[in-house]
DNA sequence: TTTTTGTTGCAAATCATTTGCAATTATAAT
DNA sequence: ATTATAATTGCAAATGATTTGCAACAAAAA
């Protein structure tokens, strides 16, 4: 569970270097359970660092996406996107109907869809199911 | 089925003014599969209609979308929407844990996922299941 | 320290999408 | 059919999110 890695460590695990501003946007995202805009984020930043800039806040979310310290959520409705730690707490798979064969899809892509649904049916939603199905490349070629 | 009703009717059902562009713009769908960039329809459009405007095809497509003809999608890596015919295919649900009150959910997350996945797996997806589950909005003021 | 390399702030650019408005077209009313 | 009405379109310009070039700066390596 990455909330719980000290920043230090996770910098140099992806091997970028430890700055003041890395370090606040991380802490805001780890200390935060709901996805933020990057708008939200900057506001929230601004409290930390009076002069932090918005393109920073672009920049070193682009880094923690490719990093795979954060993710990236398209919500439906919204025209901007959503970020937040990667939660990396549960796995789904695609599973070949043919051989049974199954591979790890590594972004969930319910996660933001959970917040959605969460505001449109005033439930509280504590997880879900989601399996994928269909035919592998190797059994898909067989069938031709 | 949306694909097999005629356009004419579905303008109708939907209380809007059948034009020219709306009806090459249902086609576009229509004959489509895949999703499509606004872009990516306004070409096929032009095609069609040499003076067709990129502002219209925004203007239907958000027009189709309230009306449930067309669905949007928003998917993770691309920085714009795509578009597509609502299949109203398939259905999911969320449930309550507590009461097992179940409710339905209309818009799909999974669609264009889907498109995503097969991209970066290889394979072929014929469906999937999805549950969300939770606590609906009786049952979790109880809770308290 | 000094050097090297990566990161930041700023301003300007870009790109997708939306909007105001006048001209045009579809439908309803005559 | 013809006219009146209300909705739709094309165009140009605006908007809003996100990205980028560049010079100044800060972190890590030497």
């Amino acid at each position: 569970m990455l909330k719980y890695i000290d920043n230090k460590d996770i910098f140099k695990e992806c091997g970028i270097k430890k700055t003041k501003q890395r370090n606040i946007l991380l802490n805001i995202l780890k200390e935060e359970e709901e996805p933020l805009t990057a708008e939200e984020i900057f506001i929230k930043a601004r409290e930390r660092d009076k002069y932090i800039n918005l393109s920073t806040i672009y920049r070193t979310l682009n880094i923690f996406i490719s990093k795979d310290i954060a993710i990236k959520l398209n919500l439906e409705k919204e025209n901007k996107s959503m970020f937040q730690l990667n939660m990396m707490d549960h796995q789904h798979h695609i599973r070949c109907i043919s051989c049974n064969k199954k591979i790890r899809i590594d972004k969930c892509p319910i996660i933001g869809y959970e917040y959605f649904i969460e505001e449109n049916t005033n439930f509280h939603i504590i997880g879900h199911k989601l399996e994928l199905y269909g035919y592998c490349s190797k059994c898909k070629d067989k069938k031709q």
